[in-house]
DNA sequence: GCCGTTTTCGGCCCGACTGTTTTCAGTCG
């Protein structure tokens, strides 16, 4: 059992005890020795086996004895017992948005709601309003959660996807005469959500039934779906969708063409095929009527790229945006790569909420080739996340310029995560706000305001001369937690009249700047920051998913800040 | 259940909002 496995069953633990009507702040003390597990760096079982769980803080005799059952046996009767004793429902319950704990454990001996469905149908019913403690307004809003949630089933973040499709891919690889395998669809086109992983091979005919068995047979998959001589579907566990195409090898090319999509990529290159006499169709592009094939078979998208008189797009920017036309006229903007990016900016520490110290996000910058790094722990308004007091700014202060003599290539930067109060104001006082080296503002509180409301408080806050940057523009948490209502168009104008560089967060919960705003961005020439948001050193690599996000938006590399000198973007 | 030490019980991250209640519990970030 690995570190995140125990943390997963010591929180859930947490859940069922407050479910059960234990003392809340036993329930915290699994809540918090979870915590404590997710954050070490090495295996929680070798402590265990020295005898040494026990000096971790948070962690007293009873987890310790647990931890020791949990990493000996892999089973805890503890847990077994509390999942016997507790409708496995309610932990999917418990995630409504707007329902803790104690709520769903009102509904559940209230009304016996011990499912999803059970809920729905309770709310549609009536019966919740009537239950003491809720009303009305709590029974829409559970509704509307419900909703929400239902919105989201069937989706996943780009981690997973990506994952998941490379487990499946790895799968049809090993069949038998396959030749040649590739994600295609909207995983391939690095879609910030995804629905169904679609995957093409190449194989000889003979070889088909071969592959599309291996892959209907792989691990996680719940049924098939459909299946015919050349294709698969089927549903996985977690309710994402999968498929398999298998073509002949000289097909592949503009098979995976195809398969990657999108419509609007595909109808711009048909269009333009069509506008050269060819016609362009899942088999590859050819003399439309009877001519000789422009393409030989078994083209590769490059080559049909060519043959259309394009250079290569890549696959994360075919969505249909316009990207066509400017392949067309030559001005395809040269897009950022990982090797551009000189400056890490905005990543948190244990000053803040983070989970390694300040010198271990250092190291791992510098490890990582970066010229520059800026911290940017919470503003002391967060103090749930441990946000920094005034006296704490300082005091990190002096240990950034005692760590500067230890990283002699990297220059090291105070930034500030700070929040935008409800009035558009940052968190300090001018004079602190005047010490930082630059200052990312972003909302942490408040989502509910209306629509102009919002949009006031962060034009206010882009227009703040100390404001370098706007963090994560739309507070969206994929999946989870829609973005709060704005009108980011005329935030992004007021940003960009004032200089402030938009950040396009990097965690792959957020995404955010959402690249669809590309094309504004582009227009306005405003200036966007990749960052990581990292609280962790795994989290710096995050940086991954905002770069293909940066690429998908078009955004030619020179906008992108981090691929600069400080000097070339910070206030003065 | 953990922690600290005022040594063995009492407090546990904190402030604001929401919807319920009629003075506050629950949820969130
Ligand atoms: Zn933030």
């Amino acid at each position: 059992m690995d570190n995140g496995e125990v943390a997963r069953v010591l929180r859930e633990i947490g859940l069922l005890l407050e479910l059960s009507g234990e003392n809340p702040f036993k329930a915290r003390a699994y809540v918090t020795g979870a915590r404590v597990i997710e954050d070490l760096s090495r295996p929680v079982a070798e402590l265990v086996g020295a005898g040494r769980v026990k000096e971790l803080k948070g962690i007293g005799d009873a987890l310790a004895r647990k931890l020791h059952e949990l990493s000996t046996t892999g089973r805890l009767a503890f847990h077994e017992s509390l999942r016997a004793a507790v409708p496995s429902g309610l932990l999917e319950v418990a995630a409504v948005r707007g329902l803790g704990a104690s709520k769903v454990r009102a509904l559940w001996r209230g009304l016996g709601v011990a499912s999803l469905e059970d809920l729905a149908r309770a709310c549609r019913e009536g019966r919740v309003a009537a239950l003491t403690g809720f009303g009305e307004k709590s029974q829409a809003n559970i509704l509307a959660a419900l909703q929400e949630l239902e919105r989201f089933q069937g989706f996943t973040i780009l981690p997973t996807a990506l994952a998941e499709a490379s487990r499946l891919a790895a799968v049809v690889r090993a069949a038998p005469g396959v030749q040649a395998v590739e994600v295609a669809g909207e995983v391939r086109r690095a879609r910030e959500r995804a629905r169904t992983i679609e995957v093409l091979a190449a194989a000889p005919a003979a070889s088909f039934a071969g592959a599309l068995d291996a892959f209907a047979n792989a691990r996680g998959v719940q049924t098939v779906t459909s299946r015919t001589g050349d294709h698969a579907a089927v549903t996985l566990v977690g309710g994402l969708s999968a498929a398999l195409r298998i073509v002949t090898p000289e097909r592949f090319g503009a098979g995976l063409l195809f398969a990657t999509g999108s419509r609007g990529h595909l109808a711009a290159l048909t269009a333009r095929a069509a506008a050269r006499g060819l016609s362009l169709d899942p088999g590859g592009l050819s003399q439309a009527g009877d001519g000789g094939d422009d393409v030989p078979p078994g083209g590769s998208e490059e080559e049909i790229y060519a043959a259309l008189g394009l250079s290569f797009v890549p696959p994360e920017c075919r969505e249909g945006n316009g990207e066509v036309d400017l392949a067309a006229a030559g001005a395809f903007p040269r897009l950022v790569e990982r090797a551009d990016l000189r400056g890490l900016l905005h990543f948190h520490t244990t000053w803040s909420d983070g989970r390694n110290t300040l010198r271990e996000m250092l190291a791992a910058a510098a490890e990582r080739g970066f010229s520059y790094a800026g911290v940017c722990d919470h503003s002391r308004t967060s103090s749930y996340a441990g946000g920094l007091s005034i006296d704490r700014v300082r005091a990190q202060r002096q240990e950034i310029a005692a760590l500067q003599a230890e990283f002699s290539g990297l220059r090291i930067m105070q930034g500030i995560e700070s929040d935008i109060l409800p009035d558009g104001s940052l968190d300090y006082p001018e004079a602190v706000l005047a010490e930082f080296d630059f200052i990312v503002a972003s909302v942490h509180s408040q989502f509910s305001m209306s629509r102009e409301a919002m949009t006031a408080r962060v034009i206010r806050a882009v227009e703040n001369p100390r404001t370098t940057i706007l963090g994560h523009p739309t507070g969206r948490l994929l999946l989870q937690r829609e973005g709060y209502a704005m009108d980011m168009e005329a935030v992004l104008r007021a940003a960009a009249r004032a200089g402030t560089i938009i950040e396009l967060n990097a965690n792959p919960r957020r995404l955010d700047v959402d690249w669809r705003h590309g094309g504004l961005l582009r227009d306005l020439g405003a200036r966007v920051a990749i960052n990581p948001d990292a609280h962790d050193v795994a989290g710096i690599d995050d940086l991954s998913y905002g770069l293909l996000m940066a690429r998908k938006a078009l955004l030619p590399a020179a906008l992108v800040i981090n691929t600069l000198e400080p000097e070339a973007w910070l206030r003065r």
